[in-house]
DNA sequence: TCGATTATTCTAGTTTCATGGAAACAAATG
DNA sequence: CATTTGTTTCCATGAAACTAGAATAATCGA
């Protein structure tokens, strides 16, 4: 992932709503959600939900299906996991014993840290 | 990690000169970097580098450690690891058999996507 | 075709964030 | 104590983001 990518994609998570929106999706799974359930389920005005959902896309973290009237969103979990990956690469300059992380869940026994 | 913790973090990481700050300090691992020396690096004005180090540490993703005249600044990995396990948790209610995401690097056997 | 439903775009008002020079502050040094 | 060096705070300016009502577009059922 290009910093740019990481960059975008972050600054899009960085918000309350867009953060709940995302969250539904990862929940929901590849099945997604429809954009008025989404908006029920968060209360938002169909404006604000639209754009928001916007957002998303553009950064590459939700994708959009148009399904007849309706359009399905869905996490795009291949930019989750690059982001994850961005975040934690080359991390203490790839010198696993200077344990710069606990060995925690989200730490793998490949990772440079752990 | 909390959602208002997510989002904080999320939130500083969204902007290219703290996630540079902050990747600059992942790789540097549990050493960390004095103030001065990250400014060097990355070409930043005294003030303006002090408002995004205060930025990232008011989200708790890095720690400063004053030293005499110098502060040292440390990524908390910790709360790397929190972010990462918050964006992923629960990740298609739980049901492997969804194939929510490809088997990357950043899916871990015990993860309920993989 | 027509009306109802669903979703997006337009638009404007409000708020919040980023920047960096200058000044202030703190700690070591002479 | 005065000076130097490293860092932070203050502040004004400019830029960007958030919100949601209203208008618009697209689709479906009757």
């Amino acid at each position: 992932m290009e910093t740019n990518d990481a960059i975008a994609a972050l600054t899009a998570l960085g918000h309350a709503k867009r953060l709940a929106i995302f969250r539904l999706l990862v929940v929901a799974g590849p099945t997604g959600r429809m954009a008025g359930d989404i908006g029920d389920e968060l209360g938002l005005p169909g404006a604000t939900l639209s754009f928001h959902l916007k957002e998303l896309v553009h950064a590459g973290l939700i994708t959009a299906e148009p399904q007849g009237r309706f359009v399905c969103y869905r996490a795009a979990f291949e930019a989750m996991n690059g982001l994850i990956a961005y975040l934690t690469d080359n991390c203490c300059a790839g010198s696993p014993q200077d344990g710069c992380a606990p060995m925690t869940s989200a730490c793998r026994p490949g990772d440079a840290c752990c």
